[in-house]
DNA sequence: AGAGGTACCTGGCAGC
DNA sequence: TGCTGCCAGGTACCTC
């Protein structure tokens, strides 16, 4: 599924083919996404120059001349660049159409995903406007965390996934900073010292820089904007280790539930 | 305000 | 082998 280092890809791997590209045509087969895909979408569009790309916890905003086209991947979305040639499958719900024939196609099985028009001021956005502050940007760090959490009986792993505290940071990655700053994932939110919210702040920059250089982490279905699948789970110490050994202490990695999740720790690394 | 639960959807897989 | 049924997973939204 389409985690934040992923869509960073997608957003850098687009910017650098469409910037500067028109609109010619839209193609919607599909429009039930998470939400209808906005009405009249060739309307907006058509005509318009993509400016920049830009992403936000895990939405990619393409700015054009006059609005934004607002999109989520959700569960298992993903963007492609085809030339034309290539039939749109059945997963296939929107092309967008440029000069000179690039198509950008939409793809998403589960149709978790959102494809929005916004006229005015993307950022004040309803499914913006609430996010918390983005993890590789500023005002994000350990003492940020740790105002954030005080008082707050929820799991540290539930708090730092509630999109409200921190923008984009989802199951994988959760798992995978608590294993690195030796937090255990269940411990209630509020009971995590300063200190342990530094290193966990640090453990969730670093671990989601690390996918981005590598190309952005894939469990299943994930596709680069250039086609290719990209697998890289073998860099993952816990997550869907469950059983297997922990890379750090060698004991036995466990697996729960936790708000609905399915969480990956080692009982003797993380406290 | 915070916490917990639910819905959305479908491929994949476990169980028969 | 083929069918059925369950579940993951990100997010908004509802209820308590």
């Amino acid at each position: 599924m389409p985690e934040l280092p992923e869509v960073e890809t997608t957003r850098r791997g687009l910017q650098r083919r469409l910037r500067g590209l028109r609109v010619a045509d839209v193609i919607v087969r599909e429009r039930r996404l998470r939400y209808r895909i906005t009405p009249g979408l060739r309307g907006k569009l058509a005509g318009r120059r993509v400016s920049r790309i830009a992403r936000r916890g895990k939405y990619l905003l393409f700015y054009l001349d006059d609005g934004c086209l607002l999109c989520h991947l959700g569960m298992s979305g993903s963007f492609r660049i085809t030339g034309g040639g290539q039939a749109a499958g059945s997963h296939d719900h929107l092309d967008i159409v440029f000069g000179g024939g690039k198509i950008l196609r939409y793809r998403d099985p589960r149709k978790f995903g959102a494809v929005l028009w916004v006229g005015g001021e993307v950022l004040r956005h309803k499914l913006l406007a609430g996010l918390g502050p983005e993890p590789l940007g500023k005002g994000f760090g350990g003492d940020y965390l740790y105002e954030q959490s005080r008082g707050r009986s929820a799991s540290v792993k539930q708090f730092i996934m509630d999109s409200r505290v921190v923008a984009g940071v989802g199951n994988i990655y959760a798992n995978e900073s608590l294993f690195i700053a030796g937090i255990h994932p269940a411990r209630h939110a509020g009971r995590v010292s300063r200190r342990r919210y530094e290193a966990l702040a640090a453990a969730i920059r670093q671990v989601l820089q690390r996918a981005i250089r590598k190309g952005g982490t894939t469990l299943r279905d994930f596709v680069r904007d250039d086609g290719q699948p990209g697998y890289f789970g073998q860099t993952l110490a816990v997550y869907q280790r469950g059983g297997e050994a922990c890379p750090a202490c060698g004991g036995v990695i466990r697996s729960s539930v936790l708000g609905q999740r399915s969480t990956f720790y080692c009982p003797r690394c993380q406290r």
